[in-house]
DNA sequence: CTACAGTAGTTGTAGCAACAACCAATCGAG
DNA sequence: CTCGATTGGTTGTTGCTACAACTACTGTAG
């Protein structure tokens, strides 16, 4: 019997806070996203992924690491998204077990056009509400529980273009 | 045709760091849950909310707002923790249209037996990692999140026991 | 060269959430 | 008091995600 340790009142506060973020700015990003540009997070999040590639061009498994999904939602999702045109399936030649998918004109044309204002959106909600220090303490207090959430850092490396 | 704004490379890091949070840490709470009490993370908070409440009784309308639930998403989870014993519907008496939910007793258990593991992956995945100042800069930078994101503050509000 | 383990991906199914349509009770204006 | 609008809640449908089973290919050990 470990006596349940508990949270000091100013650690509850801060983690209150935190779960009502995460609870709510999915939802404010997915919406804008829909209404938008007809697409949801995860399949513009896609589409930016396979947009920074080389050659637009990634493997299924890379693709799912990278978007942080299992394999068969990615699937799925793919299938979707190569029924609407945006993207297409092309064998690898390397290891034919392997699947490349590929982002064609039209996906990127689409991205393109998604990106300015999803970027609107994670400005106006998350950016602009925030100082210079703010960022940097987000940053540092982010990468923090990354470390547990993520330790061998999947989800994290840097670009230039988009989200 | 305004030009689009862009994010600057610190505040993309950050950024980044933070929607890897938000997409990794509610599936963390939910394995935990499900695998430790059998409960979804919506309906442990459902159920903690109810347990906070006086007479352990809430409003169909009011739970709903404070879980950031639409009515009809709350009425499936009602009406499956219903099933299951943990709460019960009452018809209120001032408002013929309302019905109230209420923690039965099955349920306050579950609600107690359930808190100790969900506060440890708390502290475990988010609090430990953070020093004082880590916890209060959460607090500040999360407080101006949420001003835009729940400018009326439905979400918030102090309390003792749980989450 | 075959047998077996591991890797890459797809597909079927079950469960949950979003949306919309719906019913019932209440409120408010004439 | 009664007709329309609003509020409170439930139910049916659709779409997406998780999980598990399955196919197909690769590589390696005997």
């Amino acid at each position: 019997m470990t006596e349940p340790r508990w949270l000091t009142p100013e650690q509850l506060c801060a983690w209150k806070k935190l779960i009502a973020v995460v609870e709510l700015l999915p939802g404010t990003l997915e919406s804008q996203l829909q209404r938008d540009s007809g697409l949801s997070h995860f399949e513009y999040f896609t589409l930016a992924m396979l947009s920074e590639a080389p050659d637009r061009t990634l493997r299924m498994t890379s693709l799912a690491a990278q978007t942080n999904a299992t394999l068969a939602r990615l699937s799925h999702v793919v299938t979707r998204l190569e029924k609407r045109g945006l993207v297409r399936r092309e064998a690898c030649a390397e290891d034919r077990r392997a699947t490349n998918a590929i982002l064609t004109p039209a996906g990127w044309t689409t991205v393109e056009a998604a990106a300015p204002g999803h970027v609107g959106t994670v400005l106006a909600t998350v950016i602009d509400p925030l100082t210079a220090t703010d960022v940097a303490d987000l940053d540092r207090v982010m990468g923090r529980i990354l470390e547990v959430l993520d330790p061998s850092h999947v989800m994290v490396g840097a670009s230039s273009t988009d989200d």
